[in-house]
DNA sequence: TAAAATTACGGAGTCCGTAAGAATG
DNA sequence: CATTCTTACGGACTCCGTAATTTTA
């Protein structure tokens, strides 16, 4: 799937019709009705009304846009952020599960932080499944999870007897880098991600927050 | 960009050599070489180091998994969601600013939920330029901002003097919907999404654990 | 020198634009 | 009957696989 495909679809929802869309992107029409009809092919439902009076989103259309944006402003953001400008290469990513959070993972980050002073902090939340696969992955660097997953390269550590494990990625070099731009949104309590980093940031303002009010 | 690079991509951090990710994906080394090449150019920066050993990330290839994570999970998520089954169909879209979540969105939401009682209620929040769009694209039925936009087929309301405003996108029908789906979800305190869900109600977490505090 | 990645090149498939056709308000 | 979308078709381009070449631990 081309992501030029969610891009013609949303200008189709923006301007109303196949051929306004079409202008826009400088194509023929009959380029966005070959790109729809793929679209459509792929999703297995259709996207649009098509009529005398142009293109109208369908219930399922309408549920797609939301996905559209996503992916786009997604592409579109990593074009933008890559490559890493000079002093961004520096954070540790850790994750963990949302019921760790209070107090664990904050007594977590603000002693990575003491510990190695100069470097920059992301959290991550999510679930167990998704932190071990994000740590496989080489996203996160450590996660605090319940249910540890084994393989080569991993350490693991039981925390408290009560099933709580910390995982993490072995590193040859340790992970440790800098980040000021993050670590100064971090001391701020912008609930909101900034757009420009989505996906990145998505889900570390509540945590922010939190470790806001813990540490003034 | 078609999103098989990303894919491949991903596949390439699992495996740890394009000659291994060549294998689970079915097809050749060089295309995947192709592939990759194709990516780094529209990054405009290098992904892996290769070698004899491998491929091992680079800072920037690190930085890209997250966002590669995104867009795939997300098209995926799409293609599993659609077409939407019967009943999930009907939803209405509310959107607002974080600093009018508390307590005016939640009133706000209660009495939408009060006035047309079958019927469920997504809650979105983002910056007041982000709603608007999403406004003007039909993701979002109406929404709660400082500074309204005019257009047509848009009605904006004064709410209080202190300049909080309703915009609210005019619909022929009312844009009235069911969904028990995700009605019971709102009522219970999962503060993450659904991962299959991620795109669509990515930050109603937090506001539907409000919800359920206020409302019990 | 052996494992891994790159380059060269030909064929299959895809995408786009032109032109003609169908639908609809 | 005019505006909008769809279908048909030919050319340009892209992508992939085979085979030979380069790189490096």
């Amino acid at each position: 799937m081309d992501i030029d495909l969610t891009r013609t679809f949303l200008e189709i929802v923006r301007s109303g019709s196949f051929i306004a869309a079409a202008e826009r992107l400088h194509v023929t029409q009959t380029a966005v009705t070959a790109r729809i009809q793929k679209l459509e092919g792929h999703l297995n439902c259709t996207l649009f009304v098509r009529n005398r009076a142009g293109a109208k989103l369908t219930a399922d259309g309408e549920a797609f846009v939301a996905y559209a944006n996503q992916i786009l402003q997604t592409w579109e953001a990593a074009q933008r952020d890559l490559p890493l400008p000079d002093g961004y290469h520096n954070v540790i990513h850790v994750g963990g599960e949302v019921s760790l959070c209070n107090p664990l993972m904050l007594r977590w980050v603000s002693r990575i932080r003491a510990r190695i002073d100069h470097y920059a902090v992301h959290t991550h939340i999510g679930d167990g499944q998704e932190l071990l696969r994000q740590l496989e992955l080489g996203v996160l660097d450590a996660a605090l999870v319940y249910q540890p997953n084994y393989w080569p390269g991993m350490q693991v550590e039981q925390l408290l007897e009560e099933k709580l494990i910390l995982v993490r990625a072995k590193n040859p070099e340790p992970y440790v880098y800098v980040d000021w731009g993050e670590a100064v949104r971090l001391q701020h309590d912008s609930a909101l991600p900034d757009r420009a980093k989505a996906p990145v940031t998505l889900n570390l303002g509540p945590l922010a927050l939190q470790y806001h009010l813990a540490h003034g």
